[in-house]
DNA sequence: AGCGTCACCCGGACGC
DNA sequence: TGCGTCCGGGTGACGC
């Protein structure tokens, strides 16, 4: 997990910095504790790690856990106290060093919480899938054992973690499968490319820091590497058909019509 | 089990 | 120019 420092200059690393005092500018951030228990537990705390379970940034402390599901719009930065404020920095880690952990988060959808036991909220989660012990076999057999569309099924983060909605929309093309698609249709080598195509989606926006949508910039560039996600009628860069929008479970989906066939085999 | 719907929030795009 | 309205992102609650 990397935090982005804003400005110039080296921010020091989080593990092994204290934290002072919390300010929250939004209390329904903080999901739990109460935002009071919150704030005092936290005070002279010491974040000893950072690390990622699916969609949550996680901080192991001296004693409990903090965990930040950033959603869309949100952001985990280091500033010096003296930088100026980030208005939509709601919730900020004052910490002894005189720097800042500021989680901005301009649609207000993030959330935090503190717990002894991190697995209160991480235990539900599906399997990583950029670990080794995510194999093709694996993925078979989730997608076998289950019949419900696949890309609603893909960001179902009870059977598979991190995956969001333009990670689906890549992968799904990249293993050029429709999105509608019963995930126990799917032959072996559909089943292997979606394998491929899941780590290579997801370690490419890993790799660009991930994407800043609309005007929310948040340090990646990812989006200007979409080859479907949010490009409807520009062409598809295997076949050059014009890029489809619809909606699958609600969410915006985009896909090539013609590489992504609903009963292609 | 899995689907649909709604709520949450707000800046930007769009229409008048 | 200044309004009003709609949209979308991830998740959880709720109803079927």
């Amino acid at each position: 997990m990397r935090i982005l420092r804003e400005g110039m200059g080296e921010a020091p690393p989080l593990p092994g910095q204290s934290i002072e005092a919390v300010r929250i500018g939004w209390d329904r951030h903080i999901v739990r504790p109460s935002v009071r228990t919150f704030k005092r537990k936290l005070r002279e705390r010491t974040i000893a790690d950072v690390r990622r379970r699916g969609k949550f940034v996680v901080l192991p402390l001296d004693r409990g856990t903090l965990l930040i599901h950033l959603m869309m719009s949100g952001d985990l930065r280091m500033a010096e106290s003296s930088e100026p404020p980030d208005p939509y920095a709601h919730t900020v880690f004052r910490l002894r060093s005189g720097w800042e952990l500021r989680f901005s988060d301009s649609r207000k959808f993030g959330r935090v919480f503190l717990l002894d036991d991190p697995e209160e909220v991480l235990a539900g989660i599906g399997p990583e899938p950029l670990e080794a012990d995510f194999t093709t076999e694996f993925l078979a057999d989730l997608l076998k054992r289950r019949r419900r569309a696949i890309k609603p099924l893909l960001l179902d983060q009870r059977v598979i973690a991190g995956i969001g909605n333009i990670y689906a929309d890549e992968a799904l093309h990249r293993a050029k499968v429709h999105p509608r698609m019963r995930s126990d249709q799917l032959n072996p080598e559909q089943v292997e490319a979606l394998w491929g195509a899941i780590r290579f989606s997801l370690s490419e926006g890993i790799k660009h820091n991930g994407a800043s949508i609309d005007w929310v910039y948040r340090g990646g560039d990812f989006q200007n590497h979409f080859r479907v996600h949010r490009r409807a009628g520009e062409p598809c860069p295997i076949c050059g058909t014009a890029i489809e929008r619809t909606v699958v479970a609600q969410r915006g989906t985009y896909y090539c019509p013609i590489c992504q066939l609903e009963d292609g085999e």
